[in-house]
This record gives C-alpha cells, sequence and structure tokens, in this order.
RNA sequence: GCGAAAAUAGCUCAGUUGGUAGAGCGCCACCUUGCCAAGGUGGAGGUCGCGGGUUCGAAUCCCGUUUUUCGCUCCA
C-alpha cells in the first residue's frame, strides 16, 4: 500500500516536473480540484482526444460529431432529473460520521409528535368508548392541541427556512428539538449545508434581469437535445450515433485523487440511437469495441476489467464501467450505458417536440432507445500517465526514469539534437526540424552531454532522438534512436519521415 | 464534511535551547567533453503558506486561517 502511494505520488510530481500538469492559479495556492494542462499536458490530452474521435467519428458512416454549448435551457435539467436529485441539506453527526438529510430528520421528529398527539387520542377513544367526539377532542384538549400545533410550527418553520435557504435557521431548529442520530443518540451536529452537484451561474449581466443557469454536469444532454437538428439535416438512419467532447461540471462534496475527481473536467461520449427492443444487442456490441479502443493502446490487458453494475440508475436498463488500475486501485474510467428511451422521452414531455425517428421497415416512428458510452478524458490522461511511467535498471546497474507513452499519444514525436553545439551540427540539426515540422511536433535541445539529452527526452516520454553527428554532413545520415530498447538506428535525413510516421500511424495502433 | 499530517529556492530537504536562511539537484551564461544522466568557473532565484500574538528579536513558541496529502464519508 504505501508502495502504490508512492508511485502515485511519483506520477503527480513527474506531470508538474515535466510540465503535464499543475495545480490550477498555483501562485494563489492553487484551486480544490482543479488543474491546469501543461505545455506537455496539453499535447498528450489532445493526442487522446484525437485518437479517440477518429475511432468514432472518422471510421463510422453512422456516427456524427457535435460541439454542444456549455450552457443550456435550465429547464435541460428539470427534464434530465438532475435539478431534484441533487439538491438536498445535508448535515452530519460528527460523533457516528452518519450524514443525513436536515430536513427529513425535522420531518420526522414532527412525525414522532404526531405520533403522541395520536396516543392520546387512542387513549381517549377507549376511555369514553361510544359516545367519544373526536373532532372536539382535538380541538379542546390541552396535550393534543399543545402537540399539534406544535408540530404544525415546527413544520412552518422548516418549510420556511428552506425556501429562503436559511441553512442556519435548519440547524437552530434541529439543536432547538434536540434531534439526535438516530441511530447513536448523539447531537453533535455540523452545520446544514445545501448539496447541489450542479455550478451555478446567472445569465445576464445586471443581477435583477438574470436567469438562473447551470454549468453542464454532463455533456449527454446536449446531445439528446440536437437528437431531431443532427437526424434530419445529416439524414441520419438508425442505428446512428453523436459523439461529442467537452467540459462538464459538477460540485463534488468531495473531489480527491488528482485528476481522477475533478469539479471541471471533459467528458468523451458517443450516444447510440437504437430500435426499441435491440438496445441490449448494442450494448454489448458496444461494450466490445470500446475495449478493444482501450486494449490497442497496449497499457496492458491486465490492467482492464469489467464491472457491470447491479444496481442501476434511474434511466438504465444495463450498464457496466470499464475500470482501470490506477495508482490507487481499480477505478472506474468509462461507462457504457443502455439508457432506454428516459432522455429522449422526458424531453418530449418537457419541451413539447417530437423526438422521434419514422422508421421506413417497421413503417412506424418511435422514440429511439440509447447506448451511451462515455469516458473521461482526464481519467484517460491519467491510465496512461500513471501506467507509463517507469523506472527501469539497466544492464549497467544503472537507472533510467522511462515515461513510455504510447508514441501516437506523444506530446513530442521526435527531439533533434545536434552532438556537439558546433562544427556545423546546430544549423544541419535547424534544417531536419524545418523538414519534419511540417507533419509532427519535434523538439530541438543542444544543451548537456548527449546520453544527458536521451534520458532527459526518456523522462519526458518522446519516443524517438534523432543524432546529427560529424558524420550526418558528409553522408546525410543520422542516428535515430529508440526510446523504449534504447537501441540506435543509422538512417538516411530523407527516410526520417516515414520512419516516424511508421511509429504512429493510426490503423497500425487502433488495428492493433 | 470529520479526523490526522504537512507547508522553507523550480524540485527534494536541512535549519541545533528563538539571534532577520543553507545544501544537493535543476535553471542561466561561458569554458571543456562528446552516442546513453550527474567536469570547471560564474550567476539568478526565498519578505520561510497567510494573518495576528508573545518577545529587544520569530522559519523556530502560541492562536487563527488557507491550501495540500492520507483515512473515513459521498459519488447519475
Amino acid at each position: 500500500m504505501a508502495k502504490q502511494e508512492d508511485l502515485f505520488k511519483n506520477v503527480i510530481s513527474h506531470a508538474k516536473e515535466y510540465g503535464y500538469i499543475f495545480a490550477s492559479s498555483e501562485i494563489y495556492d492553487g484551486l480544490s480540484a482543479v488543474y491546469d494542462y501543461g505545455q506537455n499536458g496539453a499535447e498528450l490530452k489532445k493526442n487522446i482526444r484525437d485518437y479517440w474521435w477518429k475511432s468514432m467519428v472518422q471510421l463510422h458512416q453512422n456516427i456524427v460529431g457535435l460541439d454542444a454549448a456549455i450552457l443550456m435551457h435550465p429547464k435541460t435539467w428539470k427534464a434530465s432529473g438532475h435539478v431534484d436529485a441533487f439538491n438536498d441539506p445535508l448535515i452530519d453527526n460528527k460523533d457516528s460520521k452518519k450524514r443525513y438529510r436536515a430536513d427529513v430528520l425535522v420531518e420526522d421528529h414532527a412525525e414522532k409528535i404526531l405520533q403522541k398527539a395520536q396516543k392520546e387520542i387512542d387513549k381517549a377513544k377507549k376511555r369514553f368508548g361510544d359516545s367519544f367526539d373526536e373532532e372536539q377532542f382535538v380541538a379542546t384538549n390541552d396535550r393534543v392541541v399543545r402537540y399539534l400545533s406544535e408540530r404544525k410550527e415546527i413544520l412552518r418553520r422548516l418549510g420556511d427556512s428552506l425556501t429562503r435557504e436559511d441553512l442556519k435557521d435548519v440547524k437552530a431548529l434541529i439543536e432547538e428539538l434536540e434531534i439526535a442520530d438516530p441511530e447513536t443518540g448523539s447531537k453533535n451536529w455540523t452545520e446544514v449545508r445545501q448539496f447541489n452537484l450542479m455550478f451555478g451561474t446567472k445569465m445576464g449581466a445586471s443581477a435583477d434581469s438574470s436567469s438562473d443557469l447551470y454549468l453542464r454536469p454532463e455533456t449527454a444532454q446536449g446531445i439528446f437535445v440536437n437528437f431531431s437538428n443532427v437526424q434530419k439535416t445529416g439524414r441520419m438512419k438508425i442505428p446512428f450515433g453523436i459523439a461529442q467532447t467537452g467540459k462538464a461540471f459538477r460540485n463534488e462534496i468531495v473531489a480527491r485523487q488528482f485528476i481522477f475527481r475533478m469539479r471541471e473536467f471533459e467528458q468523451m461520449e458517443m450516444q447510440f440511437f437504437v430500435r426499441p427492443g435491440e438496445e441490449l444487442k448494442w450494448y454489448e456490441h458496444w461494450k466490445e469495441e470500446r475495449i478493444k479502443w482501450h486494449y490497442s493502446l497496449n497499457l496492458g490487458k491486465e490492467n482492464y476489467r469489467f464491472h457491470d453494475h447491479d444496481k442501476l440508475a434511474h434511466y438504465a436498463n444495463a450498464a457496466a464501467d470499464i475500470e482501470f488500475d490506477f495508482p490507487f486501485g481499480f477505478k472506474e474510467l468509462e461507462g457504457i450505458h443502455s439508457r432506454t428511451d428516459f432522455d429522449l422521452k422526458a424531453h418530449e414531455e418537457h419541451s413539447g417536440r417530437k423526438l422521434r425517428f419514422f422508421d421506413p421497415e417497421m413503417n412506424e416512428n418511435y422514440v429511439p432507445y440509447v447506448i451511451e458510452t462515455s469516458i473521461g478524458l482526464d481519467r484517460m490522461f491519467l491510465a496512461v500517465l500513471s501506467s507509463s511511467l517507469k523506472e527501469e535498471t539497466l544492464e549497467d546497474g544503472s537507472s533510467r526514469t522511462v515515461l513510455k507513452l504510447p508514441a501516437i499519444l506523444a506530446p513530442t514525436k521526435a527531439a533533434i539534437l545536434p552532438l556537439v553545439k558546433k562544427d556545423g551540427l546546430p544549423e544541419l540539426a535547424h534544417e531536419i526540424i524545418e523538414e519534419l515540422k511540417w507533419d509532427f511536433q519535434v523538439q530541438y535541445d543542444e544543451k548537456d552531454a548527449i546520453g544527458r539529452r536521451y534520458r532527459r527526452q526518456d523522462a519526458a516520454g518522446t519516443p524517438l532522438c534523432i543524432t546529427v553527428d560529424h558524420d550526418s554532413l558528409e553522408d546525410r545520415s543520422v542516428t535515430l534512436r529508440y526510446r523504449d530498447t534504447m537501441i540506435q538506428k543509422r538512417v538516411k535525413i530523407t527516410e526520417l519521415k516515414s520512419l516516424i510516421q511508421e511509429e504512429i500511424d493510426f490503423k497500425t495502433w487502433l488495428q492493433g
């Protein structure tokens, strides 16, 4: 376990040292669970996104892209269920560490008072028998009247406080009523806090004319609300998919583990629309397709596993996660969900628009069922980064740090290194860069001994080094050195382009 | 959110009973070497997380606060 922690710390500090990931606004002490991608991180992230996009959109005639806005009409989140499902006042008990809904605690307490009143009524009923006038008793009996008005007052105040969002008063109420933890009896409570997973914001410059909006907590809804636009303008026939990458925001209660769970994160997802009844077939299909995509990057098959959900979300009829063995254990990397027609139907109801497809084969129209594949780009980034960082012991007993990124994802494809920084070698190196930069991200480095420069590129994840020496001036050849094997080859400068291309060829990578 | 720990140079850290900061690596310049890291010379860089307090004097003691990490908790 301690070893795992060390490994994770290594990944984090390596990510910073080599310009992959920085804490957000670090000069102001950082912002919790928000991170920035540095010069190399931005490249790696873009390359992962491209690898996904190409495999989804470019390779499938029936999948098209979309780039929906982060801000959406507020009704979207009513329809999706996000507004109601994640808007609770919560309170923690400091002793038992249990978390409760504050309003439920108070309501339960009020219910108990009602039961007390009921007991009085029942007792009286027994005593007086048939002559018992319940209405009169309830209106006049001191105890019952007191109980009932007490209960009424509590509920009135709770409702009041909640409407005014006065959480301090809810806490005060809990304290005044001496409500205890139902399980342990402890009255040691934290403050009441409103938990809403969605970030709110305002549209419109002045406060009084503005309307409340949310930053989207998932990108999926942007696809659903555009279903008809894309289907009609793209003349899409079922089955077809819409793919999208983009930022989403969640106000996580606890956001931890580096870029694994961030408040601002990027999703890559594809919603695949199918005929009702065929969804489970397609669900299996995409499970298989997606795991193949992951395997193609050679991060190690043993690092992946499926986790099928037993407990399904309100909208799903089948769901599985692809989990990855992160430095802190197997965790969700991608979700594949059979979302049924829940979302499109909900949007039909809330918008009053038809979100349907006329199926000529069946000669009927229907709300399509949806298979969703949704992968966290930042999580994929972490999976790639953490599984690529290796500490190797070489034959001579020395060690080197290598970032064995899949070459197709590496930020820099090749470093061009003059053996010495004189005798015209830097000039030739720059000529080579001028030649290669049109096709590849390449980098020049002349500082320090050649061996040290190799190691520096190893640690940064550059798959190839090209070294220019004195012979190069004569024979127009250079040394090509491979990061993973450390093997060196003498090659013609004119061959470089195709040799680099070979290392990062999309088809070769994806088809393994 | 609760509990614990930490915060000193870009990084890793030292700083003795309180006397206004050091090392190694890295970085920059120059010299030297030249195909698998750590040669020489010179140099830049820190109001010791922030705010108070005690004291003649605080990186060091006290209080508060912020951030980070770990555990618990939560997780469409």
